[in-house]
DNA sequence: CATTTATCCTGTAAGC
DNA sequence: TGCTTACAGGATAAAT
């Protein structure tokens, strides 16, 4: 499942790959993964084709490619990877992987790019870029790596929310970048529990919560992500490790690495959430 | 307006 | 063995 470590880890891929390269042919195996793609499939291939890859940037979980067509460098291929995305580099004739959704090749014959994409939650498209965003990701905060970011202002957007802690970690447009991996692994690092309303946050367990989200992520992304099977890999296919550092996500009935208290698996909006008992009491009034 | 829930999708694994 | 069901969950539209 790719939150920001693993996003980053493909940009520094697709940055060392294709920039510098221009498109010469575009494949659209399945429609759905363009579909946010307004103009429709054809519009998108067609567009796409001839441009040149100046630049691979990336938001929170959102990834683009800046293209040039004559200078004028005001549109980029914005990828997000939802939940099961890949990027690949492949040399062309390689044989399709069964999830092939777009092909791209390119004018030096050089190995084609592909996105690869099981549940198809991820997609391509091509957007206006306005003040360096892609216009989809206008919206989305500043994530934790952003030279930019500022922690002192996202506490205090927390705190005035009125809600629970993880939610707030979990809304891209107070930061982003987080997803339930690494929100369950900064609580279980600070010792906080996701249903601690954020009006109770003190500006301290702020601080401690947030620097924990970017050191758990520095510390994933210098690992290569997180994969938990083949379903997140970096542009060669190759899987990260992070998985075993991992102290509390998909660590339910193991023992707590801090006090052996038994790590238990709790309900959250349809999903799971993964807290130490001891460690991350339930505060006395959570919210739900 | 702020916040919460339902929805999209498919492969894997557990249960009967 | 084979079928059914639960689960994984990011972003967004829809509902509260």
């Amino acid at each position: 499942m790719p939150e920001l470590p693993e996003v980053e880890v493909v940009r520094l891929g697709l940055a060392e790959h294709v920039t510098g390269r221009r498109v010469a042919a575009v494949e659209v195996r399945h429609p759905r993964s363009v579909r946010r793609h307004r103009a429709g499939e054809l519009d998108f291939a067609a567009r796409l084709r001839g441009r040149w890859i100046r630049a691979a940037r990336r938001r929170g979980k959102y990834l683009w490619l800046d293209l040039d067509s004559d200078g004028a460098a005001d549109e980029a291929l914005l990828a997000h990877l939802g939940m099961s995305g890949q990027m690949r580099i492949q040399p062309p004739g390689a044989a399709d992987e069964t999830h092939l959704r777009v092909r791209l090749q390119f004018h030096d014959g050089g190995p084609e790019l592909r996105f690869i994409d099981q549940r198809t939650f991820g997609g391509l498209s091509l957007e206006n870029v306005v003040k360096g965003l892609p216009t989809p990701v206008a919206h989305i905060a500043r994530d934790p790596l952003d030279p930019c970011f500022d922690r002192d202002a996202v506490i205090a957007g927390i705190r005035r929310r009125r809600t629970g802690l993880k939610r707030a970690l979990l809304d891209q447009t107070l930061v982003s970048g987080i997803g339930n991996i690494y929100a369950d692994e900064a609580l279980w690092r600070t010792r906080l529990h996701g249903s601690q309303p954020t009006e109770t946050l003190t500006t301290t367990q702020g601080c401690t919560l947030l620097s924990a989200v970017t050191e758990v992520m520095t510390e994933a992304l210098a690992a290569g992500g997180t994969s938990f099977d083949a379903l997140y890999v970096n542009i060669n296919g190759a899987s990260g490790y992070f998985d075993r550092s991992l102290a509390a996500y998909g660590q339910a009935g193991r023992p707590c690495r801090r006090c052996g208290t038994v790590i238990r698996r709790e309900s959250f909006m349809n999903r799971s959430s993964y807290t130490c008992p001891r460690c991350q009491p339930c505060p006395r009034h959570p919210h739900p």
